[in-house]
DNA sequence: ACTCAACAATTCAGTAAAGGTATGAATGTT
DNA sequence: AACATTCATACCTTTACTGAATTGTTGAGT
């Protein structure tokens, strides 16, 4: 195969059409340059040029070769610079895993801030739990997590981003509350889901959720009254809208619940208050060799 | 800049994810192909891989690097190609100059067995007037020549490709011939033409032509009454066609005349029959580099 | 905790390739 | 006919690549 400084040397004797011109302009002398072109017309095993001592002009192969020639290193070029731009962080790709409710939340305004303050950055998005969220950051198939507070892989660090509490949703209008029902909009005290049916979230998959629920049941002495479990809160409220039970979610999950459903605070006497805490965390591989990741969490910093 | 055998070296290590793998496919030794690797780390500024003694992985600046190196790789393979094809005459372009008649038919015929027996050279078509084409083909931005025997310059060699006869064209239900008029199709005697306004070539752009009436004309004894020169057969038939006189044109261009003409054949008594003849012949330029062209030479005298 | 196996990096010597200088050969020009 | 131009060749020096032997490091197994 030939060799890009032979493709250079034709481009430029392509040009000129003068081996002592083109030479110059390779910053070289004549005699090599023209060993370099016959090494290349070996190679390709045709005449590339037609020269006198007087004349230099292209064959047919050689202007078949001088656009492609050019293509080729312009391509060269350019990789050049792209690998250069993504090795500073200047350009590349982030995957980030987030949560269903961190993509309603934390998602977007991060989005927003990075899409200005580092244009030329590209986002993979990955809607995950937290734990598939974990895994994929030690795998290296995820570079920025959006996660709940779980117990984090070896190699992985990670820090608080946003807080949230959980609400309690009801089906509207329900009777399952009886005598205890609150005014819309009002708080109620959890001891009023004292052995309401409760649809939960699953253990391993939203393990975090699950024992906070269950915290708070306890703080409260009300007594779970587990009747169904799912992982995602769009589920969780897809069952409270059929009128099967209630449930806790996040507070920020109000902004895309479906319509039937009603949200009351929770009633934060009793200690209830410290207890309902939500946290969503930022996590990455402390090992990460994607420059742009270091970027983003620098300008994260910042705000 | 990078090279091209160390863009082999990272793509087979890139897909291998281990150096001593990569090396048995390149034929090479491990040692070498790590220097490779670091030199191309090196001039790119960057790592390209992230390696422990156990484990060999693409950093986002190497993932970047694979595709396009192997672009590169394969755009160097495919030109290696494309440059030996049309070397050999098996791709490649061939500029054709025709004159307008040749354009209704020797052209046509060529092209047709061209395409044939050449599938992957393409043709690119000039039509102009044959001093034209004699001046392309020293140039070198005519390869091919249709054209009428005039004087050939230096280095451009011909043979004869057809032979036409020059046929009367008048302006159908003319007056012009008076009582000489012949029945539409019967052969004419030039001598009816003496005197009557002749619509005549040019002596510059088709001096073959010029010279050849005035010659027929001579020969039978008629006075050429020039009232009008055009270099174009197109052009005469049009002032034909308008009325305006009366003009000789290659039989093989009654295919494409406007209505309101009518054709007659020179009556061939007296030696008219043995002057009246148009050549056309294939023209080149000796010393051509393009193998496509060679093999169309030796294409046309199979037929 | 120690040894072993795997694997990339380093060292060193030999060789192939690229560049430079001087010169030759061919072809227009004065 | 002498000269200028320009590409090719010969020869030498420097650079860079290759392979063999060796080292260093890191998991895995006992």
């Amino acid at each position: 195969m030939f060799s890009l400084p032979q493709l250079e040397a034709f481009v430029a004797v392509a040009e000129e059409l003068h081996f002592g011109a083109a030479a110059e302009r390779l910053n070289m002398t004549q005699p090599p340059l023209s060993r370099q072109i016959q090494m290349l017309e070996k190679k390709l095993g045709t005449q590339l040029f037609g020269r006198t001592s007087r004349k230099v002009e292209l064959t047919a192969a050689g202007a078949t070769l001088l656009p492609r020639a050019r293509q080729i290193l312009d391509m060269c070029i350019k990789t050049d610079l792209d690998v250069r731009r993504v090795s500073s962080g200047e350009a590349g790709a982030i995957t980030v895993g987030y949560t269903a409710i961190a993509g309603q939340s934390a998602l977007p305004v991060m989005l927003r801030r990075a899409a200005e303050g580092m244009p030329g950055v590209s986002f993979v998005l990955r809607e995950l739990v937290s734990t598939d969220q974990m895994d994929g950051l030690v795998k290296g198939s995820v570079d920025i997590g959006l996660l709940r507070p779980i117990v984090a892989r070896p190699g992985v660090v990670s820090r608080p981003l946003m807080q949230d509490r959980l609400v309690v949703a009801l089906p509207e209008g329900s009777s399952l509350l009886g005598n205890m029902a609150a005014p819309k909009g009002e708080p109620l005290p959890l001891g009023s889901l004292d052995r309401l049916p409760l649809l939960m979230y699953s253990t391993k998959e939203a393990r975090y959720f699950h024992d906070l629920v269950l915290r708070l049941f306890a703080s409260a002495g009300a007594h779970a009254n587990i009747t169904q479990y799912a992982s995602q809160v769009p589920a969780l409220l897809a069952f409270v809208q059929a009128g099967l039970g209630v449930t806790l979610v996040p507070a920020s999950a109000m902004a895309f619940a479906p319509a039937g459903v009603e949200f009351h605070e929770i009633d934060g006497r009793h200690g209830i208050q410290e207890l309902n805490r939500v946290d969503l965390e930022l996590a990455w591989n402390e090992e990460t060799a994607n420059p742009a990741v270091l970027r983003l969490l620098r300008l994260i910093e910042t705000f």
